[in-house]
DNA sequence: GTGTGACTTGGAGTCCGTG
DNA sequence: CCACGGACTCCAAGTCACA
């Protein structure tokens, strides 16, 4: 149930961090997060709490309703 | 910052129970949390998960996007 | 440039009780 | 009916190394 959903959440990420030319890298310094933990969240691997969606989500220049509108 | 986020969170969750008369026992057990943790949601006081928020968003039968809308 | 294993630690989440 | 407390358990979150 919940493992589809932090599947999608990660494909979006890495859907929207390819779009904007960032790699993993650069994203997680401009978002202020590790790198292998952002790794892990694009693979659905981790369950992030609302506060890290958040910074993605802004990382992106999105609101949390707008970065998950679809999912 | 988050912290905003969190209570507007909560605020939501409080409002959208209310509307649909339930009380927070009532819900907690409708989507399967515990009761004391529900009532530290609603304060703002905790980080909820998102497995933890989409929950509570289909409890209400809500999206992500549509419960986290306007915040 | 990315994925993953192993580890630590603070806090998410549970259980039960009280005013 | 709700807020808050102690006392847990377990996982989110951060760190490092290596493939």
């Amino acid at each position: 149930m919940t493992k589809a959903t932090r599947k999608a959440i990660g494909a979006r990420i890495r859907s929207l961090r390819k779009q904007n030319g960032l790699t993993q890298v650069t994203f997680a310094n401009m978002v202020n997060i590790e790198r292998a933990y952002l790794s892990r969240v694009e693979s659905g691997e981790r369950n992030p709490s609302i506060d890290m969606i958040e910074r993605i989500a802004n990382g992106f220049g999105l609101t949390l309703s707008e970065f998950l509108d679809g999912i």
